[in-house]
DNA sequence: AACAACGGGCTTTTT
DNA sequence: GCCCGTTGTT
C-alpha cells in the first residue's frame, strides 16, 4: 500500500482509522482532499464494499474528481459504485426511488431558486399582499430557514416565537404563504432544494424499513466540509450512521462561510456530544502557501472568538509579503490589478491560469473584466448565471419538464405562451383561478375543459388545447424515443428554434447557439446510454439538471485563463497568485454583516478563506471611491486590513502623514455589540448616509438633455447608426423638433423603427 | 396582444 | 449600472 507513504503522520493516522466515529479538523491547505480520497481508497483496499460507502461532498465536481482519483489508486472502476456527491444530488436519487411513499411522483420536478421565487410571487399576489412588504427574496429566506430546521408549515404556525417574530416584522401572513407554497409544490409534483433534505428526513423518520435499508447500505459514511452542513443535513447523517457509527466528518471551523444558507458550525462543535468516544485528528501542516501567507492568515483568524484551537504551520519558504494596494476608484483598481497580472506573468514566465481575482460580491467583476479585456488577457468569470439558468435553456427545459411532469406549474406558466401563441395573461389568470376553485392542477383544467369549465373564449381555448396536445404528444414519445430524438423534436416543434433563429441580434445568435449546445450535450448523453445497451430517456437526462452548477459544466478548452470569482466560489481552490479586491468597509465586511459579532466573524472567516487560496503571492486592494448603484460613494479601507499582523504586509500607494488621507493604523473600528435579535435578522442598520456624495453629472434629467442636444443635431437622414438592441441601421428620415424629434430608422435585423431621439440610444457610425 | 420605454429596486454569498 | 416588471401606446 504505497500510497500511505505519501502522507504525513497525522494524515496517515486519519486514513488508517477505519472504524468508529472520527472527526478530522483540517486547516487550510493541509491536504484534506487527499486524506478523504486516500481514506476511501484505503477502505476499499481493506475489503469494504464500495456499495457500502456514502461520501458527501460540497460540489458534484469534487465528487467526480475524487472518484477518478480513487480509481487510480485502487485500480479498476470500483469507485463508480460509491454513493458520492452533494447532499442534494445523492438524496434526490434516493427520493426518486422512494417518492411514492411520500405522495410525490417519482418523476418529481426539482424547483430551482427562480421557480421558487416565481411561485412565491404568484402566491403573494393572489393573497392580495404587498410585495414590498412580503419581498419574495425575504419570504424565501424565511421559508428556507424553517425547512432547514425541519419546521413544517404546521409546526411553523404552532411556533409562538416564530409567529411573534413575523408579527413584529409586520409579516403576519408568512405562515399562510409557507403553507400555500408547500401545498402548491406538492400538487405540482415538485420539490425545492430544501425539500430534498426535508423530505429525506421525513422518509427516514416515517418509514423505519427504509431507514433500515439505508443504514445497512451505508456502513461507512464520510462528510466533507462538515462545518457547512445545516441541521437538516446533520440529522440525515446522524440517522444513517446510527447503527454502525462508522462516520468520518472532515472540516475546518475557520472556513465556515455558509451560515446564511442555514449552515451551522455547531455541528462540528457538537460532534463529540453525539459520539463521546470519537477520535479527533488535526491536520495543521500547510502544504499550499508560503510561511508569510500562513502566518498572516493566522493573525487574521485570531480575531475571532468562536473557534477550535489549532495552529496551522508550514515548512514552505518565507515568501513575499502581502502587498496592500490603494486605488482611487473601482476602475483604477481594475487597471492596476490587470497591469500587475500582465507584468508578473511576463517577469516570472507564468501562465494566465496561475492568477485569480477574488471578490466579495459578483457585481464587482465588471471593472476587472474591462481592464483585462483591454490588455487582451483571457479570463473566465465563475458564478453568476450558469448555463442552465439562461433564459433560453430554462425555456426549452421547461418543455422537457412539462413533458415528464405536466403538473409542473412553473414550467407550464413559463412556456404556455412562449413562443407567442396568443394565450394572454388574462386567459391564464382565469384558468389558474379556476384550477384553485376546483382544487386541481392547472394542467387538469386545460386538458379537460368539459369537466372543468372556464369562462374564456373559444378561440383561446382552442389555442390552449393545441398546446396541451403538443405536450401530450411529447409525453407519448417519451417512453419510446431516446432523449436526443425527443429533445430535437421539442426544440423544433415547440417553435423555440424558429423564434431564436429569427432573432439576428448578437444575443439572439448566442441563444440559438446555446440551444444547439444543449442539444449536442443531450446527443452525447444518448450515445453514452446506447453503449450501455439502454435507451436514455429524456427524464434520465433531466434528472439532476437543477442540481448542476457552473463548476460541474466547465469545459476543458478555457482552462488557461485568469479566474474571476466570488470568494465563496473559490472555496477549495488554490492559485499561485491571488488578488483579493474590494477590501472596504460596508463591502468586505459586507454592510449586511455588521449587526452581530457572529456575522462579522463569518466575514472574517471569508477573508481567511480568500487569503489562504494563495500559494505563492497574495495581493490585497481597496479603493477610496467606488460606484455603487450608479452612485459614487467614498469608501474606507476594511478593518480586516489592519487586523493582519504588520510584519507580513507592505503598502503600495499609501497616503503618508496628515495630507488628508487616513492612515490605516489610525483607523478606529466601530465597536460591535453582540446583537440581541432573534434567529432571523431585523432591518439592517441604515446605510451610512455620510458616505453619499452627490454625483457631478448624472442627474437623470441632465443625461437626457445632453443626449437630446448632441443626438438632435448629429442624427440626420442617411446616417448609419447603431442601437443597443437593434444593432446597425440607416436613418430614413428625421421628423419633429427639439424634444419630440424622432427618426425613422431601418435595421436589417429588425425592420423599420420609429425612435424618439430623446430616449433612443443611437450612435452614429458613419465612416 | 405585442412592443417600446420607464421606473424601481437592488447585491451579499449558493445547493 | 443593470435587470425586471409595469406602464403606455398602437
Amino acid at each position: 500500500m504505497g500510497y500511505l507513504e505519501k502522507l504525513n503522520e497525522s494524515q496517515r493516522l486519519a486514513v488508517e482509522n477505519i472504524n468508529g466515529p472520527m472527526m478530522v479538523i483540517a486547516g487550510a491547505g493541509s491536504g484534506k482532499t487527499r486524506v478523504l480520497t486516500y481514506r476511501i481508497a484505503h477502505l476499499i483496499n481493506s475489503g469494504v464494499d464500495p456499495f457500502n460507502i456514502l461520501a458527501l461532498t460540497f460540489t458534484n465536481k469534487a465528487a467526480k474528481e475524487m472518484k477518478d482519483r480513487i480509481n487510480q489508486i485502487v485500480g479498476g472502476t470500483e469507485a463508480m459504485n460509491i454513493s458520492m456527491g452533494t447532499f442534494h444530488s445523492v438524496f434526490a436519487r434516493i427520493l426518486r426511488y422512494n417518492a411514492e411513499k411520500l405522495g410525490y411522483p417519482s418523476n418529481f420536478t426539482i424547483y430551482d431558486t427562480q421557480d421558487t421565487k416565481s411561485l412565491l410571487k404568484t402566491i403573494i399576489k393572489e393573497f392580495g399582499l404587498d410585495d414590498k412588504v412580503y419581498k419574495p427574496n425575504n419570504v424565501y429566506g424565511r421559508i428556507s430557514s424553517a425547512k432547514n430546521n425541519l419546521i413544517s408549515p404546521a409546526a411553523y404556525e404552532d411556533n409562538v416565537n416564530i409567529m411573534s417574530e413575523d408579527a413584529i416584522s409586520q409579516k403576519p401572513e408568512l405562515y399562510r404563504i409557507y403553507k400555500e407554497y408547500q401545498s402548491r409544490c406538492f400538487k405540482a409534483g415538485a420539490m425545492d432544494f430544501d425539500d430534498l433534505l426535508f423530505q429525506t428526513n421525513v422518509l427516514l423518520r416515517d418509514f423505519p424499513d427504509v431507514l433500515h435499508v439505508y443504514q445497512n447500505k451505508f456502513k461507512y459514511i464520510l462528510v466533507d466540509e462538515y462545518q457547512d452542513t445545516n441541521y437538516s443535513q446533520y440529522l440525515i447523517v446522524k440517522k444513517l450512521a446510527a447503527i454502525f457509527e462508522n462516520i468520518c466528518v472532515v472540516g475546518d471551523d475557520a472556513q465556515s462561510i455558509y451560515s446564511f444558507r442555514g449552515a451551522n458550525v455547531e455541528n462540528i462543535l457538537n460532534f463529540k456530544k453525539d459520539y463521546p468516544d470519537y477520535k479527533l485528528f488535526k491536520l495543521e501542516q500547510n502544504y499550499r502557501s508560503t510561511n508569510t501567507i500562513v502566518k498572516a492568515a493566522n493573525s487574521i483568524i485570531k480575531h475571532n472568538k468562536d473557534q477550535i484551537q489549532k495552529e496551522v504551520w508550514t515548512h514552505n519558504v518565507e515568501g513575499d509579503k502581502i502587498n496592500v494596494i490603494r486605488c482611487l476608484t473601482d476602475n483604477e483598481e481594475g487597471r492596476i490589478i490587470a497591469n500587475k497580472i500582465f507584468s508578473t506573468k511576463q517577469q516570472e514566465g507564468l501562465e494566465f491560469k496561475d492568477f485569480a481575482i477574488l471578490y466579495r460580491t459578483n457585481a464587482q467583476s465588471r471593472s476587472f473584466e474591462e481592464a483585462l479585456r483591454k490588455l487582451s488577457i483571457p479570463y473566465k468569470i465563475y458564478g453568476g448565471l450558469s448555463f442552465y439558468q439562461r433564459k433560453e435553456i430554462k425555456d426549452i427545459i421547461a418543455y422537457f419538464r412539462l413533458t415528464i411532469n405536466p403538473k409542473d406549474e412553473e414550467a407550464l406558466m413559463r412556456v404556455i405562451n412562449y413562443p407567442k401563441r396568443g394565450i394572454g395573461a388574462t386567459s391564464l389568470e382565469s384558468v389558474s383561478l379556476a384550477a384553485r376553485q376546483y382544487d386541481v392542477a392547472i394542467w387538469d383544467v386545460i386538458s379537460d375543459f368539459d369537466r372543468f369549465p372556464v369562462n374564456i373564449n373559444t378561440g383561446t381555448k382552442n389555442k390552449i388545447t393545441q398546446f396541451v396536445n403538443k405536450i401530450k404528444d411529447y409525453s407519448l414519445m417519451h417512453e419510446v424515443v431516446p432523449a436526443d430524438e425527443l429533445a430535437n423534436k421539442i426544440a423544433q416543434s415547440s417553435g423555440i428554434m424558429k423564434d431564436l433563429y429569427d432573432d439576428k441580434s448578437p444575443e439572439g445568435v448566442a441563444r440559438y447557439e446555446n440551444i444547439q449546445e444543449l442539444l449536442a450535450g443531450i446527443k452525447g448523453f444518448s450515445a453514452q446510454q446506447e453503449e450501455k445497451q439502454e435507451i436514455g430517456h429524456l427524464s434520465d437526462f433531466l434528472i439532476d439538471v437543477a442540481l448542476l452548477t457552473d463548476a460541474d459544466t466547465e469545459k476543458e478548452e478555457d482552462v488557461n485563463t485568469v479566474s474571476l470569482m466570488s470568494i465563496h466560489a473559490a472555496k477549495g481552490l488554490e492559485f499561485p497568485h491571488v488578488y483579493v479586491v474590494g477590501l472596504e468597509e460596508n463591502l468586505f465586511p459586507s454592510q449586511f454583516s455588521l449587526t452581530s459579532r457572529a456575522e462579522l466573524e463569518e466575514e472574517r472567516r471569508l477573508f481567511y478563506v480568500a487569503i489562504t487560496r494563495a500559494e505563492k503571492n497574495c495581493t490585497i486592494s481597496y479603493v477610496t471611491s467606488r460606484y455603487r448603484w450608479g452612485q459614487l460613494i467614498t469608501a474606507e479601507p476594511s478593518r480586516f486590513i489592519s487586523e493582519i499582523d504588520k510584519e507580513f504586509i507592505t503598502h503600495e500607494n499609501e497616503i503618508r502623514g496628515g495630507s488628508g488621507g487616513r492612515s490605516l493604523s489610525g483607523y478606529q473600528r466601530p465597536s460591535i455589540e453582540k446583537s440581541a435579535s432573534s434567529s432571523f435578522g431585523k432591518n439592517p442598520s441604515p446605510a451610512p448616509t455620510r458616505n453619499l456624495i452627490p454625483l457631478k453629472k448624472t442627474s437623470s434629467g441632465a443625461v437626457s438633455l445632453s443626449r437630446a442636444e448632441s443626438k438632435g443635431s448629429s442624427v440626420k437622414e442617411g446616417d448609419n447608426v447603431e442601437h443597443d438592441r437593434f444593432g446597425k441601421g440607416k436613418v430614413l428620415k428625421v421628423v419633429g423638433q427639439g424634444q419630440d424629434q424622432k427618426a425613422e430608422v431601418f435595421f436589417p435585423t429588425h425592420g423599420r423603427k420609429m425612435l424618439i431621439l430623446r430616449f433612443a440610444k443611437l450612435t452614429v457610425t458613419n465612416e
